[in-house]
DNA sequence: TATGAATGAGTGTTCATTCAT
DNA sequence: AATGAATGAACACTCATTCAT
């Protein structure tokens, strides 16, 4: 057999094995992709990079040539998760709702796309526990966040100028309420269900809070009630 | 000799050694001591062993000696965390409080001892990325949390008959949002500091936080605004 | 409580607990019985310390009190092993056999032994991987075996003069022949079960090689077929 | 360049290494051969990962690379050491021979590759020790070894046929016993020599044993004497 | 671009043995 | 005589990363 057959042949079974080579764009979002659902599952320390490229199809060297390391890959997921729900935030086109009907939907979108993406907690807690190192190198992610503060001030402030929201609320303290009671009910499931003795995942029970949490941001925020 | 000068002699020695061989409580003291320090660190993943004998001063034999692996070791930091937690709870006596100031004085405990304590939110935040697996051993843990649910929902039973408090909020519902509204804005101190752009650790926000989780909680129960 | 009341009393507790502290005699029976079961489990780097202790009842501090360390204990659990089958041969009296009955007696004892005290083999096994090491060391057992050397002989001897055995065969043969065809049927029934695709410890297959054994040796010794 | 030189290139610079990276076969031959070695002069359990590592040259890691960790290596070894022999075995022809020729042939093949090859009867010993778990687990022996058995079981039938041996003979039962005579004198070299007071392995007593285990098996088998 | 072999520092864990009482 | 705590060296095994092709 020629040297050249034998190289046409290992061509062949390249292609064969179909995870596809010589991809650039489909290797490395593969590779983001299995990289989200293992530091999801496993935290930062927990992840291991060979699992990574075992999940993702593609070999383990790829992994470092598109993205530099474990650090930087984790950056990576980070940016993509801050990123996506911003981009689903922004679908909600809530400066061109009424300020009730706003606050509603903004803590009803933040407790289903917490519900539906719990791998966005989990990569913040695992960010949080290593300092928001990796945040802090995110030019991208300093850019976008501003801009979503002044979306929810000018809700507040629309809804203070109808008269139907109590001046003085500070944008950041609301959000960060917003966030807080739906990212603690998720993140802490596992513990919360055991302490409370009760399945906390219960769809029945899951729509109990998303209700208590309206109301809860409700009153604080209405003036009358 | 007799038996008393025996004793005093061996306590002598003990105490002249310092960080004390032959002392089996206080090795496993100090192991668990190291053992919160690295797992608040870097979770349970990450926390090394040898980190933790060597912090400890302990021989690192002595960690499987005493707590059999690292699992069980983070068990029993674990169940220490909240049964710690719990017993500085206690101390309050809230049963014997007015309901308004029984409800103020656990928001503010509640902060105060997350603010204090950060390694409770961490080791809380690692159980849950694995699943509760640890704290679904504890027995102590099931034993203790229900009579701490049983003392909240009779502050809000006795704010109910008083007249002061709404119907029908549940105990359970109404903790979780007391912790969440904590919980959140400390554990995620780091990416909240990034994304809002601004130090949430500052001594005098942490004050306006906490006050602005008394009116969150006291809005969210009261009868009249 | 007087320093005299509370050593009474530990001691109380102590002989309460029942496994026989301040009685060497029972104690180091004890640890050798328990190290003969682990030794032959486990090999002898396989064998742990601890567990010989565990099933003791001693403690592990003992083993070393009685018997110097591993390597002496393992001496010791030998040096037993030779001297029980040889007292057991001797109870045989095969020197007031006929010669034909006698070594009929000897093969059908070999076999049994074998079978009954599996440890023996295993023991055996594991001082030749270890070189005789502990077996050159003990002169019990270099005093013992040239006396069972002759005592084999002298039924050869006897066999010859009586004309029903061939002239010319060494004990010293006949002895290795005779325990080879015992040993490693059995000492390799786990192998062999699976080479031969049978189990070869099945009760009918274990007499019929008995029977193959005591032809095998006839036919080697005697005069006439 | 063409393919044919830079394979010629590729090679040179392997064979300029020495024992050679980049050389996956090379590696792992290299590692069987250097865990034969080890797991023969210590037994499984007495085996270091570590020694194999630095007698074959590779790295560590590649052990588990290769054979995915001790226990796997084990078995790999065990496999082969099956293999080789019947291998050997096979090399005879014996199914070609008259059966007489044959069968001392098989004898002698037995004694001689027992006494070149002492590992296998170490493996062996070590792998019974282990109740046979890794070699149950190979399908290649399990294949291999009936065959062997209706080899064996062909010349007895042919001598049978013949009228030189005896009928009745199993071949099971022979084989073991032809096994077994070479077998114990060898592996228990060391302990034999302590208690029969001489050197089993001198050159003149090994031929000897050979003869006798020659003419005992004739006397086993044959018709007349 | 892509691959799989290779690496060295380290990871949790276990060991036989000794110390202090 | 007896105990259980203590030790340090070693154990099998794993890691993120780099090399050679």
């Amino acid at each position: 057999m020629t040297a050249t057959r034998t190289k046409a042949k290992a061509q062949d079974t390249k292609r064969a094995r179909g995870s596809g080579p010589r991809d650039p764009e489909r290797t490395s979002a593969s590779i983001l992709a299995a990289a989200v659902t293992e530091f999801t599952a496993k935290g930062y320390a927990g992840a291991r990079i060979d699992a990574i490229a075992l999940r993702s199809g593609a070999n383990k060297r790829m992994i470092y040539h598109y993205f530099g390391g474990k650090e930087d890959l984790f950056t990576a997921v980070l940016e993509e998760a801050y990123l996506d729900i911003r981009a689903a935030e922004r679908k909600l086109d809530l400066d061109k709702m009424e300020p009730e009907e706003a606050i509603d939907a903004l803590v009803e979108f933040t407790w289903r796309y917490y519900l539906k993406n719990p791998e966005f907690l989990t990569l913040v807690n695992s960010e949080n526990l290593h300092k928001g190192r990796h945040l802090r190198s995110s030019k991208v992610i300093q850019k976008e966040y501003p801009r979503f503060l002044e979306l929810v001030q000018g809700i507040i402030d629309r809804g203070v100028a109808k008269g139907v929201f109590r001046d003085g609320i500070s944008a950041v303290q609301l959000n960060i309420t917003i966030a807080a009671i739906s990212y603690y009910y998720l993140t802490n499931r596992y513990t919360g269900s055991i302490i409370y003795d009760r399945d906390l995942m219960d769809s029945r029970r899951l729509e109990e809070r998303l209700e208590f949490n309206l109301q809860n941001i409700r009153r604080l925020l209405y003036t009358c009630c």
